[in-house]
DNA sequence: AGCGTAGTTGGAAGCGTTCCCAGTCAGTGG
DNA sequence: CCACTGACTGGGAACGCTTCCAACTACGCT
């Protein structure tokens, strides 16, 4: 029915050996009969067999995008949407494709990752998570296809990641509020079971260390990134006595959350508290007033990851010539953390 | 290398056939050997190989998610995630793999639509756009495989598609204005050559011509959906005399622009002008004052785009059994269209 | 003339499945 | 006791491509 690489064989004259040569670009081929058969694959509108191919060829062109996340948490903020973008960037550019796949719902055995499970499917993927979910390691210490990890997964070492520097994002927020003259700082972090929860709390601590200023029990409240548990650690922190002069939060869903549970007590920000965020989602921008927060580079992220992982398929390496990426942060000053006097 | 079919039919002492019947839930295989099978494949983590598979079959059960639009322009609000959320939670379901064809870079030939040309690679795709691209509906006509479209395609009636009721949307928010007791309402639209521009301008006439109200000319600006185009919209409305009491923004993006335009002349918002948009993005909550927006079950709308491809898919017809699927929007009404007095 | 060599080509063996087609065997009704 | 059925099973031909290997050609060198 579909034409194959018979038909077009057959239209130029030649075995179905040089038609496959000349598709894949192989050397040795005479002009002329290149010529033709590329004729003949114009002619026809042929387009090749993947399933065919991959088989043949034990190589897909696909890498998958695996996202291990509960999905109604995936898109509250437009990290993940960022990220792809970056890994698409890269794989168009090489002739790669993009497998999606959301770990939402958990199969009868209890393993939510299916896809990625065939053979032969994937040349590699990208493991968009720092969670350490134990189904997630298991499958990647198993896995026999090149994996690359975003953000930092503590427990295997040998797994290639690429990250931001979410450590010394905080550290310089901090530091932007010491030198702003605030003193009495606290934190809403994120939740201590991911990396980037727990480095963005070792950043805090430090800036206030390195001021010779104690870390301080009362002013440090565990969130987990959303913007309801951002609201509460505010409520938390309203009773400490004296209040905090200024809360850096961990995420800008969280700033949110606080920012509402100050306003609801009557506080302004920022005459009567500083607040900053970190991630620099696009509300942040907007908000009133807007939030001082630390941007990340997922765009980069993304890429870097496509590229380390597609350079690692093509080099048919054991390991990835490049084992991990770190990328630096950026202070963005807005408003929310401007001293008025 | 990898473990085969063979294996297992070796290891349990059966054909190669019976061993993919099993695998494949086919009846007509005795109890005892099902389960011989089965254990064979539990023993030694066995995982088909895809590409045979599909080769074989002719089915890849995977489907392409294509959205055509420039990629920058993409993740500008999360109308992408969530619809891609909403089309994999059917395709968990239904153990249907996820492709993404982000047409970013034009290849060579100017088509950029890469992946959907592999033969056998994709069952079926969603295209996620209701720009009318020139190489997507040419792509369109030529498919062979089942494709359905999200949002309204006029020039192609033949091309199943899922969309909101966008023009009846915008009429219940107009009307929702005029019950409040506004009269000049101005509008500022999306862009006429996307079909949810045109008919959300069309609810918004037709509940001005329901109500007996002109449609002047100069209180409706056409806008692109951005942030910076509700903007230069809104300067442009504030030089009408008398003022419009009321502006309805096409999005909630633009009618983010348009608040800072009011704001920035001095005008409160909805003391002194009521503003609602369309779309109720997150930010349409955060805002001061919150936005009144129409809200669009983006999900649903995945959800019904995916269930639409399957069922087509599975049904192996030459048509859908439904064609079109037209969900409603709900009126999201805020504090930012509140009369005071 | 003989020979190696490099460029070019075709033949054919896979790649790991699915699925059609026979074939076996036990059970059933005449 | 003999077809006849129907559940079950195995053999083998696809599916459409890549790639190894051998062969053929023309060429220039000794």
């Amino acid at each position: 029915m579909n034409i194959t690489l018979d038909d077009i064989a057959r239209r130029a004259g030649v075995s179905r050996s040089t038609a496959s040569r000349v598709l894949n670009n192989h050397p040795h081929v005479n002009p002329a009969v290149r010529e033709r058969v590329w004729q003949a694959i114009r002619d026809t509108n042929y387009q090749p067999n993947h399933p065919a191919r991959s088989l043949a060829s034990r190589r897909s062109q696909v890498i998958g995008i695996v996202i291990p996340q509960p999905i109604n948490a995936l898109f509250a903020d437009p990290y993940f949407p960022l990220l792809i973008e970056g890994i698409a960037q890269i794989c168009n550019e090489r002739q790669f494709s993009i497998m999606l796949e959301l770990a939402t719902t958990t199969t009868t055995d209890g393993n939510p990752y299916r896809l990625i499970g065939q053979r032969g499917f994937l040349d590699g993927a990208i493991v968009a998570s720092a969670v350490e979910d134990e189904f997630l390691l298991q499958w990647l210490t198993r896995e026999t296809i090149p994996v690359v990890v975003v953000g930092r997964i503590t427990s295997h070492t040998s797994i290639p990641y690429v990250d931001v520097d979410n450590r010394y994002g905080a550290q310089k927020m901090i530091e932007h509020l010491l030198e702003q003259g605030y003193r009495r700082i606290a934190t809403i972090t994120g939740p201590m079971n991911i990396v980037a929860g727990r480095d963005r709390f070792a950043g805090y601590c430090d800036a206030l260390t390195a001021a010779g200023l104690p870390v301080v029990h009362e002013l440090v409240i565990e969130g987990n990134f959303s913007e309801q548990s951002g609201y509460n650690a505010m409520r938390t922190l309203l009773q400490c006595d004296p209040l905090p002069d200024a809360v850096f939060a961990a995420s800008d869903m969280m700033a949110l959350g606080a920012l509402k549970a100050a306003r609801a007590a009557g506080l302004d920000v920022p005459t009567d508290l500083a607040l900053t965020g970190f991630d620099d989602i696009p509300l942040a921008a907007a908000m009133t007033p807007p939030l001082t927060t630390v941007r990340q580079p997922i765009g980069e992220l993304g890429q870097s990851a496509a590229r380390l992982l597609l350079d690692w398929i093509s080099s048919a390496a054991t390991q990835p010539a490049v084992q991990q990426v770190v990328l630096p942060t950026e202070l963005i000053v807005r408003d929310s953390c401007t001293r008025s006097w």
